[in-house]
Parts: C-alpha cells; sequence; structure tokens
DNA sequence: ATTTTTACAAAGCACTTGCTTGCTAAAAAT
DNA sequence: ATTTTTAGCAAGCAAGTGCTTTGTAAAAAT
C-alpha cells in the first residue's frame, strides 16, 4: 500500500547555531562593529540603508499599516493584518522592519519629516510681505490639508499613538514634532501683539493645535465643506479682524 | 527504578454539560427568558443588577481599569493588568463583568453619566439672569474638572478609546454623549447671535471641544496653571467681549 | 441549622501574538 | 559563469491572551 504520505510528524531541526544567513538579521546589528571589511567582495554590492527597496513593498507596507493603526490601533493591529494588506506573508514584513514598533516609528518619523517638509515650502511660496493673518492662514490650511487630504494617514497615527512609542523613539520624533510647532510660534506671537489673538501665545497654540487636530474625528470630505471653508471658519474663530 | 511521574499529558477532562455553576454565567443570560420562576427559593435573595456589589470591588476594577486603558490603551491592556491592580487574581475580574469589553463600555458609560449630571447640576446652580457669556465660562470650568480634576480619567479613556467599542455599544453612549453636547448648543447659538462667537455655532463646538479636549495630552496640574486660568485663557481666546 | 448566593482564588485551555528559522528563486554585480 | 544580495514564502515556536472551570470560605437569608 502506498502511503499517501501525509508527513505530520516533523523531523526535529537539528538547528546548528550559525551565523545568521537570514537578511532581515542584518537589521538586528545595525550600528555593532560595522566597520571591518577590507576586502572587496565579488558579488551584487548592498544597497544603502535609504535606498533599500526604495518606493517599493517597503512603502507599501508604511501605507497599509498606517492605514490599520489608525483604524484599529496599533496594538489591535496584527504584524498579520499588515502583511496581508501588503500582499505578503505573515512572516514577510520582517525583512523590511525589525519590528512591529520600528514600523510604527518609520510611520511617524516619514509622516512628520514630509510634513514640515512641506509647511516650509508653503511658508516660503507667501509673498514678502504677507500680513500674519495671511501667514496664519496658510499654516492652518496647510495643517488641515496633512490632517484630512488625500496624501494623509501619517500624522493621524501620530497624534494618538505616541505611547506605543519607546522613550527613544519619542525622542527622534518630538525633535520634528517641535519645528513643525516652533514654526507656528513667529506668526502667533505677531497676532498676540497686534491685539488679534487674545491668550498668551504659547498657550494658544495648544488651544489651536487641539481644535484643528480634532477634525479627524469629524470632518466628512464627503457631501461637507471643503477645507478652504474650514480654514476661514477656524481663522474667524480664533482671530479678532484687524 | 520510580519513574518522577511528570505526567505531560493532562486527561481530556470529560466536561459534562451540566447547568452552568458559576454566578459569572449569570452575566451572559441577560434578558435569555429571564421570566419564570414560580417556586419560592429558600436562601439568600439574589441581589438586583443594579446594586451587586454595589460600590465595592467593582468600582475599584473600574478605576483601575480606567488609569490602565488611559495610560496603556485598552487593547495593550491585558486583564491580568486590571486584575492585578484590583489586588485580585487573572480569573476573577470575569466574575464582575462578562468580558474586557464591557469592563470598557461600563467604564465609558458610568463617566459620561455622572459627567452630565454634575454637568446639568452646575448649570442648575446659575443664578437666572447669567449672560450667555458667564454660562460658556460654567461649562467650560466644569468641563476642565472632568478631564483634568481629581475625580477625572473616565472620560479621557472615552475620547480615545471609542473605536475599541462594538457598534452596540457605541450607541449606547454616544446617546449620553449627545445629550451631554447639545447642552451647550442654546450658549453657543446665544453668543452667536450677540456676535461673540464668529463661526457657525455647530462648528465652534467643535473646534471648542477639540482645544479643550486636547489640554489631557498638555496640562499639568503641579505648577502649571490652574484650571480656572485656563478656562479664562479659553473664553478670551474663543469669545469676544460684549 | 440549613440553604443559597457572593466574591473571589487556583489552575488551566484554546487561541493569538510577535517574531524566527530555513529555504528558494530571481536580480545584479563581477 | 559565478557569486552574492534581494525579497519573499512556508512553517513554526515560545510567550502571552481572553476567558473558563472548579472549588471554597464567608455572608445572608430562611
Amino acid at each position: 500500500m502506498e502511503t499517501p504520505v501525509v508527513r505530520r510528524k516533523r523531523p526535529p531541526p537539528p538547528r546548528p547555531p550559525e551565523a545568521p544567513p537570514t537578511p532581515a538579521a542584518r537589521l538586528r546589528k545595525t550600528a555593532v562593529a560595522a566597520a571591518e571589511e577590507p576586502r572587496r567582495p565579488r558579488g551584487r554590492p548592498r544597497k544603502t540603508a535609504e535606498e533599500v527597496d526604495d518606493g517599493n513593498r517597503r512603502r507599501k507596507l508604511m501605507d497599509g499599516a498606517a492605514k490599520l493603526f489608525l483604524t484599529k490601533g496599533f496594538a489591535a493591529t496584527t504584524t498579520r493584518d499588515i502583511a496581508a494588506a501588503a500582499g505578503m506573508h505573515s512572516g514577510s514584513p520582517f525583512y523590511h522592519f525589525e519590528s512591529k514598533g520600528a514600523l510604527l516609528h518609520a510611520v511617524m518619523n516619514e509622516g512628520m519629516v514630509m510634513a514640515l517638509q512641506s509647511q516650509q515650502q508653503a511658508l516660503a511660496a507667501l509673498p514678502a510681505g504677507a500680513t500674519p493673518h495671511e501667514q496664519l492662514r496658510v499654516l492652518i490650511r496647510h495643517h488641515f490639508e496633512i490632517l484630512l487630504g488625500p496624501r494623509s494617514g501619517f500624522i493621524p497615527v501620530m497624534l494618538y499613538e505616541w505611547r506605543s512609542l519607546t522613550p527613544a523613539q519619542r525622542k527622534g520624533i518630538a525633535r520634528v514634532k517641535d519645528a513643525y510647532e516652533a514654526a507656528w510660534m513667529p506668526t502667533l506671537d505677531a497676532l498676540s501683539r497686534q491685539g488679534a489673538l487674545q491668550a498668551t501665545p504659547g498657550v494658544a497654540r495648544l488651544f489651536l493645535f487641539g481644535a484643528l487636530n480634532w477634525a479627524v474625528q469629524w470632518f466628512a470630505p464627503k457631501g461637507g465643506k471643503s477645507l478652504d471653508e474650514l480654514t476661514g471658519e477656524a481663522l474667524a474663530l480664533f482671530i479678532r479682524e484687524a
């Protein structure tokens, strides 16, 4: 009788303690004695960390993860969910990211760096003699674009998953976040001096960010207001006309 | 040779399908054919669902859970954490609550009901001829008390764990939440009519709640401002003097 | 005194979780 | 042609998860 060879009992794999052959394992040894390679290897040279799989599957993982983190939360999102969203199998994301937490950090960091860049571009595009009122309009409008626009998703994750970061990760992202928020202060200071903003600028910024950020909870792009209208209402509410 | 009897193979427990003897199981059968008991029992009569362990360990579980949900998030909080916070063992919370999700719902519901009650008391304590401006001051001050005061913890959980509720749970709490928010509308409408609020009242309420709620992220009671000062700054920022 | 309920403790079960391991096939350098 | 890296699959492991089950001592009714 020819047994169909179901082979339920897997042979115990005699794990020999070799050097880690997986490229994923390389991620884990970052900056640990990474300066010793005198001989020139023959084959395909390794890419730098920045160009590894650039704009390819790694990005797809981050996009899917951001969406999942936003809707279900970081802790409630499984790495299997993330893999499935990118069309991969359960273990494959760990080739691109060292851990689930590293993926969260990458999402937040990428989002903040992009947001800071586009914010500074928006400010630079302002005419030379722009009033503080006009500066604030640009800042708010840009912030809504980041929060609610079609290219969004990364910043809202940051707002609501700060606690899921390790202290070290927090510190790194806080630097970018502080730069983003600091860019508002000259404008708010100027508005305060001319009496258009009736609160301590520091506290006003906190209230302002709270009000704007909360929009991710209620704003419905379909049928509702446009981002321009929303910007106008926020300005009218917070700022007194000159 | 006397074998040390490690007994790895556990004997399959022949689960006889009896009636559930645990009182916890009773929680699961709520309103399922609960109207048939013609004979009068002898022993201690069961308490109603409302007075079960009132103000005792059940409350301690809710307090500890609220704190944990707030600091770690719902999904990242284990039922063992909750039990330990109440000084119990791992399975004991399930005597008081049907599930972890039911505990979250209880925390939110309790918090919202209490907040709504105290809000209405605060409004009722206003003098008869109070101006809309004075009404808003009371509403904001009370809201800060709920958010940041010593008796807080329940409402912030609600703000950031809405997605962890089932749709049915959401609907129940939304009713109380809507009542809480609706109480602001007459005041905001009046302020809008007299020109002190420069935005559609509905949108103004959303911005306002966002600004106030965000304070749980940054307000530090130690050394910082008092809740009265905070209320004053919020009023100054949003409301134009008559 | 008896019965019944309360409020847990102790132990564990079935399942899920993040992550690892071993492998393969194509791509890209030499 | 050979070598090495890239990108991923297939399978699984150890730890942790929500929750269940059984037992039990005290309290409260009869």
